[in-house]
This record gives structure tokens, sequence and C-alpha cells, in this order.
DNA sequence: CATGAATGAGTCTTCATTCAT
DNA sequence: AATGAATGAAGACTCATTCAT
């Protein structure tokens, strides 16, 4: 009972510790969203999470450490979302490129305020270093994914002369040029329209798979 | 006489004026590539361009207004180049496709520097306005053209089932995908590379116009 | 046995109270020796003491309150042990003199770091006069001790045309220039040669009591 | 003249760079003497000077070396007094060593504002490593000249047992020490006192060339 | 008694902009 | 046309103090 008593706070303490990290993230991605990286201010974020001035110093140590943490949560959370969309999608390999597709243009991953947060960290010349650091390991497996995906498609239909790492390259960067769309809707397209022309694209290199609407079984 | 010892100096200060413009302009790029729009001050931009601190307000008015104009520039810049790369194209569709692919990837216009410029653009939030602004009618235009192109590949061709509008919306984003890779190497692709994926992409839509590694004549 | 429970505690928790008083105090010291006044911070003197954040104030009010009590400990040691060294030293003004001189560069009294933070105070002292009211009686006291001192060497010995309150007066200033010799290294003097020197200014002027090494019977 | 047109403004920019450095220093040592080192801001600084807030940093680039650059000056300024002290004494070493004297409580160098930012430096560590770094070697020098002097003095006089660094070392130290009784007023001693008692310790060192009030002629 | 999360006032520093020369 | 000294607003960061637990 005692050892309870001594517990609960410090679970309360810590949980709180954590949430308030976490609602400072939150408001940082608003924050960047919104006004960008060069215009946030730690007084902005600390009035976005509704908290007071020193909070920032006080959990993150400096601003340039709360940023870091905030594009490790973006990263985390992306590579949770298409791996957890990997997971669903069954074993055909047509799927796993379908769930891919899907999960590259879901809003919650591909909203215009996380993709302006993206694109944030991919401007700014400072963050650059950090952003290597941080997301070059998991970049990296997402295109090895990619290109086992489009190797056992490949296999299974028999295509000749294609070359999946030309593929998965092509598809990757089609996927943030899309994103990039999103932001500064360049050509004024949609999530559905660039679903639309990633499966031409699939459907194009893989016609016994894919169909401009969505993935056909195999 | 004296008209000619007035208007000398004339053009020899009109001149002048034109030329440190274009010096502080390069300055700008050259420091946004450097170190991002966040860190870049007046003052590196003056440093950069060996020229005195005040001098930016003196010939921008404001910090703003240069950055516009530095926009305005390699905006322009671009539009010349892919333009000037039709024209010298010939009349075939299919080969001025492939002039379009070329000039993105042309060293000219798709350097590291270059690039960074543009991304430091699209992603500061503040910035997006002023890219529309400016941007959106001749990005617009480049997306008329390349559509119109493909329709007429498509004709050309015959292809069935192919819908022009989405074959340039997804070469465009992977054109995009492909710059930011530049920056960030996050599939350390190099110009060849993204080339040759995007030869891949119009071979699988246009077999009988494109190979993998080049435009074929139609 | 109500009582003796209750009062144990008490008595308890008292002798916490000025423990960990003093523990703040002692770390305090050690704070303003490593790193000065101006960087000594509540934080410091809190983790130096091995206790949390809010210590401080809970015990000593304020910041500038523990600084007080700081300086008044240190003046109540000193204090204590001049007095004591007098005690111990018998009843011959010149025997308590060269006591004094004993005292005054003793390693208990004059280490590096008690004299880091006697000198930290005194670089404060013009802009806080709290700081000089708590030593001043106390100095005037020391100071009427060696007049005192010297008045009565001088009759012992005969000496003509020699002020006691000059040779008391110089003599303080010479223990307390060796002081600081001791944290700035100015003549790079150990204690051993501070002490030569002040037997040394003791000889010339009571020649029939002082030699260079130490005090002669009289 | 057009050169001198040119070169007027140049020097009366290079002038008032140099007269803004001073005031800049001056108000430094001002507030210091007046609210101490740790309570010296830049806003103080600027406000005492009569200038902008930005004012330090553009001169002296951090508050780190306007400190470090008022230290200088301080040290040189005392330099200067002293060396030009013994130009103007004579050839005579009890002479020049009663001018240090003199020199030593001058109100040019022994004001209680001087004195404060003397005793301001030493007293904080931090700038304690600044100061060796500044000061060491001329601190070195002036007590080898004193050395020098009370050797010629014993050379002179024919003083037997007589060391002249012990007596060169304890007259520094009790210089010293003057200069914390001038901030502190511990034995509230005026300057006259103070050089009555330097006075007094030569006398009974050297009887033949000092006495109370004075130096003797030789 | 003690903790440590939270606050917010205060400080240093940066930098766009102005303006006298 | 150009310079660069000066300004002052704004922002990151520190830290004494408070208070719920």
């Amino acid at each position: 009972m005692a050892r309870q008593n001594s517990k609960a706070p410090a679970r309360g303490r810590a949980a709180t510790k954590a949430l308030r990290r976490q609602q400072l993230i939150d408001a940082t991605i608003d924050s960047i969203a919104k006004r960008g990286f060069a215009e946030t201010t730690l007084a902005d974020v600390a009035d976005g999470a509704g908290l007071s001035r020193g909070i920032v110093n006080f959990h993150f140590k400096s601003k340039e450490m709360l940023l870091i943490e905030t594009l490790r949560y973006m990263a985390e959370e992306y590579r949770e979302a298409w791996t957890r969309a990997l997971e669903k999608a069954g074993p055909a390999p047509a799927g796993q490129l379908a769930a891919m597709v899907e999960i590259d243009f879901d809003p919650v991953v591909c909203s215009r305020k996380k993709v302006a947060v993206w694109y944030a960290f991919y401007g700014e010349a400072k963050s650059r270093p950090t952003y290597l650091d941080l997301c070059h390991a998991e970049d990296l497996e997402q295109h090895e994914v990619l290109c086992d995906l489009c190797r056992r498609v490949i296999e299974e239909g028999g295509y000749k002369g294609v070359d999946p790492e030309l593929i998965a390259t092509g598809f990757g960067a089609m996927s943030d040029g899309f994103w990039l769309d999103m932001l500064i809707q360049r050509r004024h397209f949609d999530r559905a329209g660039a679903k639309r022309a990633c499966y031409a694209y699939l459907a194009s290199v893989f016609p016994r798979h894919f169909s401009v609407d969505r993935a056909t079984a195999a």
C-alpha cells in the first residue's frame, strides 16, 4: 500500500511529462504547418499548447531539440503507418504495393498539415543533416521493401525487361512529388487524383496486376 | 556633347543598378542554398556579394522584396530553359517530351544549389502565397504543354485507354520527386538514374515511342 | 510514551532541518568557489547538496537569504578560529600576535576555496550593503584586538615612535593582500612565504620580539 | 580636396567608433562599481552610455568581450600610471619606491569606483582565467621592479639581513589590502592613512631612507 | 518534509531597417 | 550610389520562485 502510494504520483508525473512533450510536439507541428519553419517561435509553440513561455526549454532543453524530436516523431509515425499497412495487406506483393499507394495518400499521413511539416524540414538546409541522421535508414528500408515488392510482382507476372529498382524509385519519387502538389497545388491535384496517377503508372508497368483504378487480383 | 556626357553615365548607372541587383540575387541564391531560408540574413547576402550592409534595402527596399525578386528570377530562368529546349527539339511530340526530361535534369536547372533554393521556397509557408502569385500561371502553362504533348503522342501511337492528363501529371510529380532526391539523397539517385526512371515510365506507357534509355523515333 | 513518540521525531526533524541548512551552505560555498558568484544558481547548490530543486526556497526562503546565511557562517567560522587561537596562545602579546599570523594562514581558514568565497563576497560588497553590515562589527573587533596587542608589545619592548594603530592596520592589510595572492597568484606566493613576509614586517617593527622566521620570546 | 573630403568622414567614423567603445567601457566601469558584476546588464551599460540596446553587441560582439576589454583598459591605465610615476620620480630608488606608494593611492587609480571594479574581477571566478591572461605578465613586471628598487635601497643603505623580495612582496600585499579597505571600509581607512601605514612599514625596514610621513632624502 | 513540474520576468543576442555622411 | 554606424523590436534561453502532490 505504501508502495502504491509512492508509485502513484511517480506514474502520474511520468505520464504528465510524456503528455507535455507530446502536447508540445503537436503544437510544433501545427505551428510549422501554419507559419513555417522560420516563423515558428517557441512562444508560438507554448501558446499553441496553452502553456507558459519557458516550458519548451524545460522539457526539451532547446528549440533545436524540440525540432529534432518533432522530426523523429513524424518519421516514426510514418514508418508505423506503412509498416502496419503492409501487415494488413495480406501476402500478395501487388496487394502490398497497392497498400503502399493507399497509405501514402491516407489523410492520417498525407494531410496538408503533415506534408507542410515534412517539406519545411526538407527545405531548411540546417535541418538536412538532422534529417539524414534520423531518416536515412528508414528511407532506405522503405526503398528496399518497395524494390522487393516490385521484384516479386515481376516474377509473379513474368514481366520482361522491367527493372524493379527503377520502378520502385520512380514510384517513390512520384509519391513525393504528389505530396509537394498537396502543399503548393502546383497541378491542383487531390489525393484521389494522385492515387489514380500512381495506379496508372503501376498499371502501365504491371498491366496484369493493376488497373488505373486499383490493384487487380493477381 | 552635353547629351552624350549626361547619357553615358546614365547608361552606366542603369547598368550598374541592374548589375548590383543581379549580384545580390546571385548572392541570395548562394546563401539560401548554403544556409537555408531561415538562416539567410541580409548581412550574409551583402557579404556574399562583397558589398556593404545597407545595400539590399537600398536596391530592393526590403528583404521580402529581395526574396520575391530572387524567386521571380529562378522561375524565369527555368521557364526560359524548358521553352528553349522545346523549340530546339523539333516538331515530334515524343522528342519534345524527351527534351523536357533532358532539361529537367540538366545541370543548368537542376543543380543541387538551385534545387535547394526551390525547396527552400516550397518549404517556407510564408513564401507560399508569393510562390503561387509568381509561379502558378507558369506551372499551369507547363502542365498544359505536357498534357498536350502526351495527347499528341497518344494520337500518334494509337495508344488505347491512356489518360494524357494522368500521365503528364505523373511525370511532373516524378520529376519533382527526383529533384527532392537530389537535395536529400533519399534514394541516393543521380541525374542519370532519374532520367532512366523517367524514360522507363514513358516507355511503359508509350512503348512505341520510348525505351528505357531514350526516346525512340516514332 | 506518546510524548516520547512525538518528541523524538520533533528532535529528529529539528536536527534534519539544521543538517539540511548546513548541507546547503556547504554546497553554496563549494559552488561559489568553483563557479563564482554570478554563475552560482540555486540549481547548482541543490545539485551539489544532492537535493531537489525547490529545496533552497524551502529552507532559506530566497537565494539572497541563502547567501547572507552563507556569509554569516563564514564570518563566524573565521571569528571562532582567531578567537580560539588567541586563547591557546598564552598571555604574551607577541605570542598572540604570532598566533594571529599563524591562524590567518592556517589551511582551515585560508584555503583557496574559502578565500575564493570571501573575495566573491567582497567583489559584490559595494553593491550589497547587507554583506558589509554582517562583517563590519567583527572586523572592527579584530582590528581593536590587533591594536591592543601592538600597544602591549610596544610597551613591553619600549619601542619609540611606533604607532600601534598604523602597525595593526598595516598588518591587517598585508594579510588581506596575501589572501588575494592565494586566489589570483599575483606574486605566486604560498602560505609559508606569506607568513615569512608578515614576520619580516613584525621583525622590522618589533626587532626584540620577532625574527623573520617566528616570534621570539620576549 | 576630393581626397580630404573622403578622408574626413573616414577619420570621423573611426574616431566615433573609438569614442563609442570608450563610452561603453566607461559605462561598464560605472555600472560594475554601482551594481556589481552579477547585476550589470548590457541594458544598464547602454543606458549609462545614453545609447541604444543593441549597441554593445555591435561594438564588442558580446558581453564577454566588453568585460575583457574593460579589464584590459583598467590594466593598461594602471600600468601607465605607475610607469609614468617612476619616470617622473628621478633616479633615486627610495624616491621611486615613494612614487609607487603615492601613485598606488592616487585618486586617479585608487578611487572607490575603480577599486570596486578591480575586486569585482578578482571575485568573479569566471573572470580569473581572463585576468591571468591579461594581467599576469604586468603583475610580474611590477613585482620585479619593486624587488629591484628594494635591492638598490638595501645596497645604498647598507641594510643587513633584509630580503628585498620579502619586503617587495609584503609591500605589494599591503597595498592590495588597503585597496580592499577602500572598498569595504573594513578599517575605515582613507588614502592618507593607507599611505602613512605604507611609509611606516618602509621606515621600519629602511630607517635611513623613509620616515612615517614620507621618503627621506637618502 | 521534500519533490520537481511549471511559471514568467529578465537577459543576451540577432538582425532588418534607417539615415547621416 | 554607397557606406556602415546606430536603432529597437523580437526571440531563445536562464533561473528564482511557486505549488500541487
